[in-house]
DNA sequence: ATGAAAATCACATGATCATGTGAGCGACCA
DNA sequence: TGGTCGCTCACATGATCATGTGATTTTCAT
């Protein structure tokens, strides 16, 4: 896209809503990652679409809720024709029925976009490593387990403010020290000193253990 | 904080052989966090450390080969006393039984210990923040999919060298550049070098959108 | 009311990272 | 057999990060 020789990564979102079509360009371009989006908002212009497609795309998502054709629909065609690609189901409700017969017709993972933008990045890049990434929500309902063991959000845990938290978050991202001040209203020297808080809290030295050592204590996401 | 050790996080692991301890104890370890890690290697070495168990562990793993009582009991027995704590079956054999009976008793995820350490590190945080990890070999098996689509390996995707993949590696564990150059035998200017390589095709600036964009792209784990 | 911790800022300095330029060697492929 | 690419290294410099010391304000629990 950017750049002559980067090879994109092309991605299909069959989706109605236009909103939600906004909300996950943004999350695809916090994924960093050089991908173009292109849309479709029904199954006819998403068979359209697979008809003109040259190669195959590298991820499918699916809207379950489309008016014209059901999104199974659409799945299964994906399956049928690019075997290879992954196809996530997106969906604003959740259903037993519709989940397994998505499975059944092709799908890898099967989120909520009412989930927050990490947790949806972190289900597609899950799905692009092999894996299959179900929302925790969705997978509760699956295993029936009404009073399932859920970790209290301890992030009391680990003693990392929340302002603390935001701060680690945006580094996560990829801001720069002077992005995060930007972006969190307050002054570079303040940002230093969050982050030698947080170094000694965590008793890491660097950027990237301390979003690891936060993550594995569940302190962000 | 004030003190190294100060909010230890305690995890009990229910596993006969030693190599899988050691093996775990290594896994924690590069989780970062301060968690110290108990092992029991019989369920009745368990039901101790549960009855003399103070205050809830925060994680339990649990092998379901256990020699004496069925892991299955332990899963139980754990659930029943602390329903707050994440319960994880680690296993070497894949099987529907054992996975369901395992999730009714109260487990939240389940990994083959055969996964490699950061596929197991990254199942470990997703229990910790609420997720219900399930290995990819498991959830193909448990959907049924043989010919599931499962993205190819392709890291020839994104134009990364395996050794620029390993450094890119190196780097998301905390290393330093010259912890990197130390561990791969070459240069501090050879790890420069790389990285400018890196950051050139993936378009960006800094350690952790590399990072970013190298996982999303499944470049690296 | 007092102390503790969170949140904010300033100033300063050494360490590390980011980026540029250039170069030698080996492998592979057309 | 020349070209491209991966891997290695050197030298250099500006940008960013890491760390120290110190200070003010607010909030909150004891």
């Amino acid at each position: 896209m950017n750049y002559p020789n980067a090879p994109a990564q092309r991605a299909l979102m069959v989706e109605v809503e236009s909103f939600y079509q906004d909300y996950f360009k943004e999350v695809f371009s916090s994924m960093g990652s050089q991908w173009s989006l292109d849309f479709a908002d029904t199954g006819a212009a998403a068979d359209d679409y697979l008809a003109r497609c040259q190669a195959p795309p590298d991820l499918v998502l699916v809207d379950l809720g489309l008016p014209d054709t059901s999104g199974l629909e659409v799945i299964k065609r994906v399956y049928q024709q690019f075997s290879q690609t992954p196809i996530i189901v997106m969906t604003t409700f959740s259903s037993e029925e519709s989940f397994i017969s998505a499975i059944r017709a092709g799908a890898s993972g099967f989120l909520l976009k009412s989930e927050p933008a990490q947790t949806l990045v972190q289900g597609i890049q899950q799905v692009l490593q092999g894996n299959y990434p179900v929302s925790p929500s969705l997978a509760r309902y699956l295993f029936r387990l009404s009073g399932s063991p859920v970790l209290k959000e301890s992030n009391t845990a680990i003693q990392i403010s929340p302002r603390e938290a935001d701060l680690l978050s945006a580094l996560a991202k990829g801001l720069s020290y002077a992005q995060c001040a930007e972006a969190m209203g307050i002054s570079l020297n303040t940002v230093q000193s969050h982050i030698r808080n947080v170094y000694r809290k965590l008793n890491v030295s660097n950027q990237t253990q301390a979003i690891n050592k936060a993550r594995a204590a569940g302190a962000i996401t």
